[in-house]
RNA sequence: CGGGAUGUAGCGUAGCUUGGUAGCGCGCGUGCAUGGGGUGCACGAGGUCGCAGGUUCAAAUCCUGUCAUCCCGACCA
């Protein structure tokens, strides 16, 4: 490709509007240009890379014996309803209507629309296991889309379903789909750690969450010091173990809000109200740790579980406020394990309610003490090796159980051996294929540009020559153009009348992995090969160029 | 959805407080020179100042509304 003729509009500026580095650089390299909050068009170079991506994708796939198939982005209401998620999924579900006012959803996933596939064809024991995907662009109206294609309203995904008989076949699959995501992942050279994680509004048993580890991500992961545990925080169980002191229990006084000064927070209570499957309940956990909703959510086994405040509570007991008693109260009480532990502590409530000598045993009717707190720094790990520390990740693909939720409720059933009716077993295997990408540039990148792994850079070689106007330089590059073609080296060729200082910038920001760089030696048929991650450079007689070419991309790779 | 900020040429911005012909840098076009890390000189094109109302003799500037974008939070398969 001639770069004088090819579409890639460099910026020599950051965009106000970006923030981190990957967006930056995806702007500024000219891959990508926004076209609403959430909303791409991948250029040229930008498409290009996403094809690669996909590419390496397919191959992993196939070779894991799944078959690609394409479904629409534009789906029919009713399927949503029949599994319940055209209320439960909310706003975030881009809904549109066609002219004769029927209801659309603009796919934000493709179970519904999966299973209903699937329904009516895969029905006998015998058509299974069966793996189908495809690379689709879903759509979610994020709340606040952020971070360029990090977090996009419009995106890229690979999604999988997986259909067996039986649970074992399940796991099989399960096994096999981690499996092939390590080598996606390992072909892209992210550095990334698979967490155990939650299965959120999707619904189902395990899942695991690939986290690419950047500082920009918007997941936490809790990861032990010593053994290779690693969880999404809010999944991570506390094992901590807590002791109690033997102080006399003090009696319970009000505290006047001024004298709440409290030394010790791991003497202070915090109570925090939740409204689960309809029902109410206040949860106390100590002041220095924070109280985990996703804990709270499937302690209740339930689908999901919303902080409430006080207020709303009273409400909900039809008492006015300052009558609202929480500690005698009508509302359910659960506690972390370290609330046991507490002795003569101190409690405020939203009301302004302060009490001091509070003992929860004697002061709190606790229905029971489980894990409800979010697992800090220095905690032990749940595997019982080594110390919790915080990473940041960007979630880059799940793996999902889903078992029998779509199935039970599409009737997406098949007759067994003995020709009795089951519902399919279920999985899920998504990989986000345009926030791979920003990851990709996130964990691959420089001070002065994008430096692509091989198997994602948009070319292999950039050939650059210095002074396009002596014919020495300009005929040496016109035929090294012409050899990379025939060798099927990728190649952009910047033969622009620009100066030198220009192109050598424009390539660190594209950052193809090796420059051919043809200036004042090529009389002598000498030309300079820098790579593009390390700096390093050679000088390199022509008569051996394409072998040096390829054994620096075999290093690099 | 709560809090904050910003909208002026393709990009980055000044001007707004105190109303009076819209400015700079980069980029873009032409020419000459230059040709190994964003080169120099000259000439030139490009702007309904986000949009709509209002105040005023006069609005980029003041007021009201609205839209858009970004940041923090909440939320998020």
């Amino acid at each position: 490709m001639r770069q004088s003729n090819y579409f890639v509009p460099t910026l020599r500026e950051v965009p106000s509007d970006a923030e981190i580095k990957s967006h930056q650089l995806l702007l500024r390299a000219g891959y990508i240009r926004q076209n609403a909050s959430g909303v791409y068009s991948y250029l040229p170079l930008g498409f290009t890379v996403l094809r690669k991506i996909e590419e390496v994708i397919r191959e992993e796939m196939d070779r894991a014996g799944a078959q690609e198939l394409l479904m629409p982005a534009i789906q029919p209401a009713e399927l949503w309803k029949e599994t319940g998620r055209w209320e439960l999924y909310g706003p975030e579900l881009m809904r549109l209507k066609d002219r004769h006012a029927r209801e659309f959803a603009l796919g934000a996933t493709h179970e519904e629309l999966i299973t209903s596939l699937v329904r009516s064809e895969i029905n006998s024991y015998k058509k299974m296991p069966a793996l189908l995907y495809q690379i689709q662009t879903k759509y979610r109206d994020e709340k606040r889309p952020r971070f360029g294609l990090l977090r996009g309203r419009e995106f890229v995904m690979k999604d999988a379903y997986s259909f067996d008989t039986c649970e074992e076949g399940g796991d099989a699959v399960y096994k096999q789909m981690v499996k092939t995501y390590h080598n996606i992942f390992n072909r892209f050279q992210l550095k990334f750690t698979p967490v155990v994680a939650d299965s959120g509004a999707i619904g189902g048993e395990d899942t695991h969450e690939f986290m690419a580890i950047s500082d920009v991500g918007e997941d936490t992961i809790a990861y032990s010091t010593e053994s290779d545990y690693a969880a999404n925080v809010e999944m991570a169980a506390v094992t901590q173990t807590y002791i109690k002191s033997n102080e006399e229990l003090k009696e319970l006084r009000t505290l006047d809000k001024h004298d709440y000064n409290p030394t010790d927070e791991s003497q202070v209570i915090t109570p925090t109200f939740f409204e689960v499957n309809d029902k109410h309940y206040m949860i106390l956990t100590r002041q220095d740790h924070k109280v985990n909703g996703i804990k709270v959510k499937n302690y209740f086994e339930a689908e999901d579980a919303q902080a409430v405040t006080a207020e709303d509570i009273a409400m909900r007991l039809n008492i006015p406020i300052d009558e609202f008693n929480p500690f005698q109260s009508e509302i359910e009480t659960y506690a972390d394990h370290a609330v046991q532990a507490v002795v003569n502590g101190m409690i405020c409530f939203e009301t302004g309610d302060c009490y001091e000598h509070v003992n929860p045993e004697r002061d709190f009717n606790i229905t029971r003490y489980a894990d409800f707190r979010m697992i800090q720094e220095g905690d032990p790990s749940p595997d019982g090796r080594g110390e919790i520390r915080f990473a940041k990740g960007i979630e880059i693909g799940q793996v999902f159980k889903l078992g029998t939720r779509y199935s039970e409720t599409m009737e997406a059933t098949f007759l067994d051996e003995n020709g009795k009716s089951k519902p399919i077993i279920m999985g899920c295997y998504g990989i986000g294929v345009s926030r791979t990408l920003a990851a990709v540039v996130e964990q691959h990148h420089d001070e002065n540009g994008i430096v692509w792994p091989v198997s994602l850079a948009p070319f292999l070689v950039h050939l650059i020559t210095i002074n396009p106007k002596n014919v020495g330089q300009k005929e040496l590059s016109e035929k090294l153009y012409s050899i990379f073609q025939d060798e099927k080296l990728d190649v952009l060729y910047d033969d622009r009348s620009e100066r030198a200082g220009v192109k050598f910038s424009d390539s660190d920001l594209i950052g193809i992995p090796i420059r051919i760089i043809v200036g004042n030696k090529a009389k002598e048929e000498i030309v300079e090969v820098k790579i593009r991650k390390t700096g390093e450079s050679f000088d390199v007689p022509i008569n051996s160029l394409i072998e040096f070419i390829r054994q620096q991309l075999k290093q690099l790779a």
